[in-house]
DNA sequence: ATGCCTCTGGGGCAGAGA
């Protein structure tokens, strides 16, 4: 089974190469996330022609994220346990589907904007929800995997530079605990091969020649229980992806799995 | 080094992204 996670960074400006990734690379389970969509507006049928069914959760401009699969979509849960909100408001941010026997989840972690600001503090406590929903879930006694854009790097290594890091978000400590206590819920994190270069990055902003000068971080992560993680063959950045005109700022992450 | 920011909603710009 090949299970895959993409930042789309909006389904419906991405169609025409979402649909032609899907043809190119054949994921059985697709989680994306940045829909910029509400539900009503999904693409649902053009990705049926590919053999896809879909649960998506979005709500128009910001946000939103879906699961596509050809193996099976069941058991399709929107929002986590006790889910924080944001300025009053919940945000389209996780959903859960069972797939060929893998329980997955879609998620898109609040940026945190900057340490001091609010928003940083919702980060902090939608990560706490999202571990008391793996662990809810008995995620890592069973088939199950976290993927998504999860707006965190893991180490150092993980940005390009990370001295420009120093009052920023995605690099602190109280963010790579939070990742460390989905380890310590039994998970454990698949880390994908670079396809060139000697970082696995998935994100490269737009601006100033990000990409071509391989200015990246990687944030976009998969965790899966143990009897899932045993199974992976193969994982790797699909970075051919971020080139070209039309192209989202992330790049998809692929795992295969025997089996 | 595959290219100097892009997306949406709602109007001629602003907010968000990380």
């Amino acid at each position: 089974m090949r299970i895959a996670t993409w930042n789309v960074n909006s389904v419906g400006a991405r169609l025409p190469r979402l649909t032609a990734w899907l043809e190119r690379v054949a994921p059985d389970v697709l989680c994306l996330q940045e829909l910029k969509c509400d539900d009503d507006a999904f693409p649902v049928a053009a990705l049926a022609e590919l053999g896809y069914e879909v649960a998506c959760h979005g709500t128009g401009r910001w946000n939103g994220v879906a699961v596509l699969s050809r193996v099976g979509l069941a058991d399709i849960t929107r929002g986590l346990v006790d889910e924080p909100t944001y300025s009053g408001a919940l945000q389209p941010r996780a959903i859960g589907a069972t797939c060929g026997g893998v329980r997955v989840w879609s998620v898109y972690v609040p940026n945190g904007r900057a340490p001091d600001h609010p928003h940083y503090a919702y980060k902090l406590r939608w990560l706490d929800a999202l571990d008391a929903t793996v662990r809810a879930e008995g995620g890592a006694a069973r088939p199950f995997a976290v993927l998504g854009d999860f707006n965190i790097a893991p180490a150092d290594d993980d940005v390009w530079d990370i001295s420009l890091f120093a009052e920023s978000t995605h690099v602190t400590e109280p963010e790579r605990k939070a990742l460390a206590a989905l380890s310590d819920g039994g998970l454990r994190e698949v880390v994908p091969r670079p396809l060139k270069y000697d970082r696995p990055y998935t994100y490269w902003d737009y601006r100033q020649l990000a990409f071509p000068k391989n200015r990246g971080m990687r944030i976009d992560l998969a965790y899966a229980s143990p009897s899932v993680a045993e199974t992976v063959t193969d994982a790797w950045v699909d970075r051919e992806e971020r080139k070209g005109k039309g192209a989202s700022d992330h790049a998809p992450v692929v795992l295969d799995l025997s089996g």
